[in-house]
DNA sequence: CTTCATGCAAAACATTTGCAGCTGG
DNA sequence: CCAGCTGCAAATGTTTTGCATGAAG
């Protein structure tokens, strides 16, 4: 299993090797993306990064979660409210369990896709309302016009 | 299978089991959700709706799709980019395939939920960047506040 | 040094809300 | 009638952007 600090050296070295430049700012971003698996909100590292490093803009959030979801380091979640939730422990697809109460996010720990819902709400104690399946990817037009 | 025709008779006799009234702005907003298979954007209901009834505004689209999401009438979507997408013609939960260059929602054609990335790619032509699969419910925490 | 990142404030969006006036039942 | 809709415009909340200054390499 990766480790949070196998995951900072990751996204540090993968950031050198695109020769993005290494600020403090963006430790203090990559330190807590790659340790939190809370999926957090932009504002929520801000504040982390706030107790690291208190001279840190919420533009320059912005700007470096931007950054490393262009270069697939971190994964953007959009649920319902607006504020996306960010995954930088582990940025590829995988299943999601969210609290529409709370608004908490956790990865729940199951292998195949089927009869979830029941065996999820057994070994976690929620009340499932909804689930989600959706593919990314890009249409047959629109890669036609990219080959062009 | 159901039909537009069917959704529409379906969205309208619940409004009026539930006390709603039928205005015709409602008619249009609910006409455009029930034949869409698009999943509008509220911008993209709000232009056809303008074309039967010219005379309505964006914030009757906004509550007349909120009232809607919230009797379970029609399904929201959130994908990267801020704008929220609806189903109205199935709003219960199933998988959706994005495109993330033309943001085209489209509904696949599958049953089981494994392999299904390349299943998918070779049906439909799309080449599949990523997935999602995500459960939606209340966590014991919150069913207990709930509770007391 | 030179280029790129930062911080600030303003702008850009999507969505929600308050409220006066209109209208469906 | 009159409770509940509508339309307008203003407010909200999130994310983006322009630009002068500052720091990384």
């Amino acid at each position: 299993m990766e480790t949070p600090k196998d995951r900072l050296d990751i996204m540090t070295e993968r950031m050198r090797a695109l020769e993005y430049r290494m600020t403090p700012q963006r430790q203090a971003v990559l330190k807590v993306l790659a340790e939190s698996r809370e999926h957090p909100t932009v504002d929520q590292i801000y504040e982390q990064v706030k107790a690291d490093f208190p001279m840190t803009s919420l533009a320059t959030i912005y700007k470096t979660v931007t950054l490393l979801k262009e270069i697939g380091e971190v994964m953007e979640l959009n649920f319902s409210g607006g504020r996306s939730r960010y995954d930088g422990f582990n940025p590829s697809p995988h299943p999601h369990l969210y609290c529409i109460k709370c608004e908490q996010v956790t990865d729940p720990d199951i292998e195949t896709f089927e009869g979830l819902s029941e065996e999820l709400a057994a070994s976690t104690g929620y009340e499932i309302v909804g689930q989600r399946l959706d593919f990314f990817g890009v249409c047959p037009r629109c890669r036609e016009i990219a080959r062009s």
